[in-house]
DNA sequence: TTGAAAGCGCTAACAA
DNA sequence: TTGTTAGCGCTTTCAA
């Protein structure tokens, strides 16, 4: 009752292992009558090929090992949505992994997936300095980053415009007449945190509005810290009238504190956050936000995996930056009256 | 430049491979200054000895298989999180597949899962039915069914109370007055669309208030068709005064609706929906859930999943129904004052 | 405490 | 068109 190997199968259809793999590989050259005792014996003992002895024979294992950070973020299952509709296509199957923003579980991972040889690995990691990945790069597997960049090593690398989002939603509120604008920012030892931070400065630079250092709060890009943030900008002698959440996290947070306070969202302060998040349309006012290309994030990861995967010679680095876009609905299109 | 194998360590160390496997498999019986000097040679080469290799001659790969019908619904990643919690701590590694509800994706993947000779499989089915899973049952490799029954096999099976979860909910309506109580149905040929209904007519017949036909409305758990089927009990003659929603995402069309038809929900219109949502707690009402144990479902199906993997003798099927939790909130507080 | 060698299931020359 | 055979990198007897 144990596994049927390539041989019982031979054996049944009275032919050699190597036809049987001929059959199975449709490599052709095999007579028709002998393909079709091949494919009865098949069925009748249901023979599934064993991948493991042909990647040990490959040195392939048409897999790639996607790390995300948090399965739990509505946006890294987008991403991964993309990544696996092409690999899919593409004949790869995608292992997926969670570190949940452990750099030390990502690189048990890294280590699980070299060891099970995976043929490229897609990650965001957990931390972007990247010694985790170490062994990986060391071995010289096929390597994307998305959504943040590492530094330690030189990797492709598809991330969205931070500072572009961020720049254009603080513009947003100036041009609405805020002046005093405040930002939640993520941790700005990571690319999004210190990205979304710069973008939102550039635009105070440019309508020459000083930087208000007691607005600049740093969270850790996770609901709680949204929700205390906005309390101690709430309980400032003087308001900000407008914030900016640098992400959707802790946008949930934010949203959680206006409510709980009663400060009223959409009168006396405007809100645009970085990416959307499911409770933007449902509250009131609807929230303003900066959107990013999920899917389209994971298909290009893949894509450029994928090229490097199965490419030969030299291979240029590559460094692509997807668009974000500006969503207005109702959290800011209200005038500052002050 | 080609990855280092244990043959390479062995020489380097001048020890033969047999050694060089004790070492990394900690089987002992070998010598202190021998095992520093392999040691050395492992860190030396950068070795990561091959598990497609051991899994070759070792005939199990550590590795079980995850089958969920839709990431992007965040009940699966919590399932997921307690699956994998589970699973590292037993030194399984977890590989996530997911169905987008397609039964032929479905299989493909079962296929493949196979091809790759996980351990165990753990799966929520995208068609109860099950054909879609013969082969793997054919095997006779370890399955275990969560929140989805399947029905052409006996396999071990995790699931919640849905029955007592509607009846619940659909009681706590009544206790508030209400007669004209609306259910926005799941598909009736899945477990749990036909469960909460039952959990719904079981509730209305011990408070001997009779179905009320009209008001039992078909969704597919989609929020499209919760969004839809809201506004068809919104324009109806005589509306009902409550709505009882078979699950997150038509909770979320539900809300939607209701928002948007500007229908009393907490005044008019009690509401309670099955499985929290992200955005229950942000709307005015806030809602009112039946809250179900996800990462316990996932924590248990890895557990039982795990005995039937190392387990050798007979094995009993076991069926667990874990309970859920009927958390009150705003939206159904009101009593029906018609 | 160590080594030699067989073999896991498959593919890919090479021969026939 | 088909078969023979040598590995792929590892673990595991069995001997020494």
């Amino acid at each position: 009752m144990s596994k049927p190997t390539i041989e019982d199968v031979a054996k049944l259809a009275k032919v050699s292992t190597a036809t049987v793999s001929r059959v199975i590989n449709k490599q052709g050259g095999v007579r028709k009558a002998t393909e079709e005792r091949i494919a009865k014996a098949i069925s009748q003992l249901d023979y599934i090929p064993n991948a493991v002895a042909r990647s040990m024979v490959k040195k392939t294992t048409k897999t790639i090992g996607v790390i995300i950070p948090d399965i739990n973020n509505p946006f890294f299952p987008l991403v991964v949505s993309g990544i696996e509709q092409q690999a899919r296509e593409k004949g790869y199957f995608t292992v997926l992994c969670n570190t949940n923003e452990s750099p030390e579980i990502e690189r048990e991972l890294t280590q699980i997936l070299l060891e099970r040889s995976v043929d490229g690995l897609i990650v965001t990691t957990a931390d972007e300095d990247g010694k985790q990945l170490q062994s990986a790069i060391d071995r010289g597997i096929p390597i994307v980053a998305v959504d943040r960049a590492i530094k330690s090593f030189e990797v492709d690398t598809v991330l969205v415009g931070n500072i572009d989002g961020a720049y254009q939603a603080t513009r947003h509120l100036i041009l609405q007449g805020h002046k005093r604008i405040a930002i939640i920012c993520g941790p700005q030892n990571t690319t999004p945190g210190y990205e979304r931070f710069v973008g939102f400065k550039k635009a105070l630079e440019e309508y020459q509005i000083p930087l208000p250092e007691d607005l600049v709060l740093e969270g850790d890009f996770k609901e709680e810290s949204g929700f205390k943030l906005t309390q101690k900008l709430y309980s400032m002698q003087e308001r900000p009238t407008a914030i900016f959440s640098s992400n959707n996290l802790m946008t949930v947070g934010c949203v959680k504190a206006v409510m709980e306070t009663g400060w009223q969202m959409g009168k006396e302060l405007a809100f645009i956050g970085f990416d959307d998040v499911d409770i933007a349309t449902f509250v009131t006012p609807s929230l303003s936000v900066v959107s990013r290309p999920m899917r389209q994030l994971g298909e290009l990861a893949f894509d450029i995996l994928y090229e490097k995967m199965t490419s030969t010679g030299e291979w240029v680095r590559r460094h692509y930056v997807l668009s974000p876009e500006l969503k207005i609905r109702q959290s800011c299109t209200i005038k500052n009256t002050n």
